[in-house]
DNA sequence: ATCGACATTGCACCTAAGTACAAGGTCAAG
DNA sequence: CTTGACCTTGTACTTAGGTGCAATGTCGAT
């Protein structure tokens, strides 16, 4: 016989907010298997299982959106196999592109701080001219 | 004497919208020098180096209300280029903080995709095994 | 029976950085 | 003197992922 739980102890073993719980209800990501007499919200050891995939899938960067994707794929078909793996093909690239972006980033912050410290007390505020100079990608 | 600029002209030479450069006016970033007789604003070319200026830091990633302290400083005080350096040093710390989380979740996606290809057909979302072991910080 | 902790619903609000739209005013060219 | 491109203001909407609140209902223990 399967475990039911109430939304706060779900939302505790899921380590998420109750409120958060509800929230993922109304955007269409977990549903409660049942309701109690007193019209509580029930919940399986699956959708538990659900919750804690939503926030591993959120933690590697994957909006909600795409995880409501991968939940929704029926899994296990050549199919829905192949869209999982370009929806972390696609996320892949994402992280890739920002690390370079930020690598960039951190060059110019860097450098800034540089010129920064050398001219301590001078006009130290060349880093509105290094910044301008180094217009980069987001 | 100095070159005025209508909005359009000062938001294509900062490569803006104009409705980016009234929004910038709105939070306190950048206003117009004066007003035209048919009330039109107009622009100096120190606005025109504030906007490119705005642009620039956003673009390593500081935050308007940064932008904002950054413009306010009393250019050139000891203080201020105090204010300035530990602006700096905080966005480098959260980008350095960002570049390793960013890499964990490259980390985790990699062997994910890998999973999902060798396991080709089979069940590959084991994926949602390895994702639910990974708890990573976002 | 009543207390406190929990649950329900619906609705509004939050951040950040804008974008969209409506109703009107201005300017230069033809 | 009209047309079209540009400008003005104010207000509301957008995305993403929630949070907060109010009014009300339920549950378990005392």
């Amino acid at each position: 016989m399967q475990r039911q739980f109430t939304i706060s102890q779900v939302a505790q073993a899921a380590e998420l907010p109750t409120t958060t719980v509800r929230y993922y209800e109304r955007v269409g990501l977990v549903e409660p298997e049942d309701r109690s007499a007193g019209n509580y919200r029930l919940y399986s050891e699956e959708s538990l299982r659900k919750l804690k995939f939503i926030r591993a899938a959120q933690a590697i960067g994957f909006t909600l959106d795409d995880v409501k994707a991968l939940l929704l794929t029926p899994n296990n078909t050549a199919a829905s196999c192949r869209e999982v793996q370009t929806l972390i093909e696609d996320r892949l690239a994402e992280v890739d592109q920002r690390l370079k972006d930020l690598r960039h980033v951190q060059r110019v912050l860097k450098s800034s701080l540089e010129k920064c410290k050398e001219t301590e007390r001078a006009d130290c505020c060349h880093v509105i001219e290094t910044l301008r100079e180094s217009s980069g990608t987001k």
